[in-house]
DNA sequence: TATATTTGCTAACGGTGTTAGGAAAAAACA
DNA sequence: TGTTTTTTCCTAACACCGTTAGCAAATATA
């Protein structure tokens, strides 16, 4: 039965298409100015072809937020692995969680809603998981190390992800206004401290 | 020449109208369904008159995050003039910040485009200038009682910003995924490790 | 070949931001 | 007061948008 098969590979090109092109789109003009004519227009179907194989055009944002979580989840692990210490993971991560927003400005918008029309990005996103587990990682080991049981991994985890976004959103959104150098001074900073106050 | 003054008054109350209602509107249905064709059946006028006040709706938008800013400044002056101690009265304005942000949720996602159609907010934005006077008067004192020279006060500011920012940016966006209690503790633990950091 | 099913289209609905152009009201001038 | 000029404000349109109903054509099944 190998014609139902061609069918489900034709849809899932279509599929893959629709995706392809929202992404294109999106990197050259903005989600902003992503619109369903325009992917139509460009794979070369009608519009209702598209809700075909995605509920609406959100969905289609959304599957676009997913694969950003996992190249950053592919970008930390590289980063990660490449130290031993968890303290230097810790800064190897953080360092690469950087660089990915700003090589990848749109994706990162994506994920995190930073003008989004839908603020419920990532509800039932397993890639979330994955990254949690990168980072807590190393953070259990460094209060383990230093025996100070009180300490609750799973705050210090959420600290750590949200100075890094702090600093990141704010430089997304007030653009210009402080100069690059200082930024990546700040980002230093504000782990380093995170560290210490691990470690203490 | 009275009747050149009741002209200018009455402009003046129409754009005022035309703010408030959006302010309204915003508040009710939140920014994303905010349009001037609701403004405009709100405040019984037609359209194109919206367009004599204001060049277009990010305009309209711009200026309620602008009252935004006043309005935290504002909070946050009180917080610090609760205390003389330089590390409480930061702790005071991160606490009063934290408070603005989910009392004014509308306004914060304005303010700083948290899902936002303009990336551009905030150029010229005198209101800025007096937020920042604010938070690194403490700044500058905790290090100048520590005299570490080395310390860039500058740097700190927006290592204290940022990271309170991430924290509310990432509770908004990432809604419900954490229990309120947690954020406040990640809040309180990433300002303690600043002013700490900052002390060392 | 005839029937059933899937596929993909046209065309519409109700909305959006924005603007051109003209009518009506108000003010200024005679 | 009557006329002219200016300001105010509206109707109507343009060009988009997301979404969907309904139908025609192509394809697969019998």
């Amino acid at each position: 039965m190998g014609i139902a098969d061609r069918r489900l590979r034709q849809r899932e090109e279509v599929r893959a298409a629709i995706l392809d092109t929202a992404w294109q789109l999106v990197k050259k003009e903005g989600w902003q100015q992503l619109s369903i004519r325009k992917i139509a227009d460009a794979i070369e179907y009608s519009v209702p072809v598209i809700y075909d194989h995605f509920e609406n055009k959100e969905a289609i944002l959304f599957e676009i937020g997913k694969q950003g979580f996992q190249l950053l989840s592919k970008k930390m692990q590289q980063a990660k692995d490449k130290h031993q210490d968890p303290a230097e993971q810790l800064k190897a991560m953080a360092d690469a969680y950087w660089n990915f927003a700003f090589r990848n400005k749109e994706y990162y918008q994506l994920m995190f809603g930073l003008g989004m029309p839908c603020c419920e990005v990532e509800k039932n996103m397993p890639e979330k998981t994955y990254f949690r587990d990168l980072v807590m990682g190393p953070i259990n080991e460094i209060i383990k190390k230093n025996k100070v049981p009180a300490t609750n991994a799973c705050l210090k985890y959420h600290t750590f992800w949200s100075v890094i976004h702090g600093l990141i959103s704010m430089k997304i959104m007030r653009g210009s206004d402080v100069p690059d150098d200082l930024n990546k001074l700040v980002l230093d900073d504000a782990v380093e401290g995170i560290i210490r106050n691990l470690e203490r």
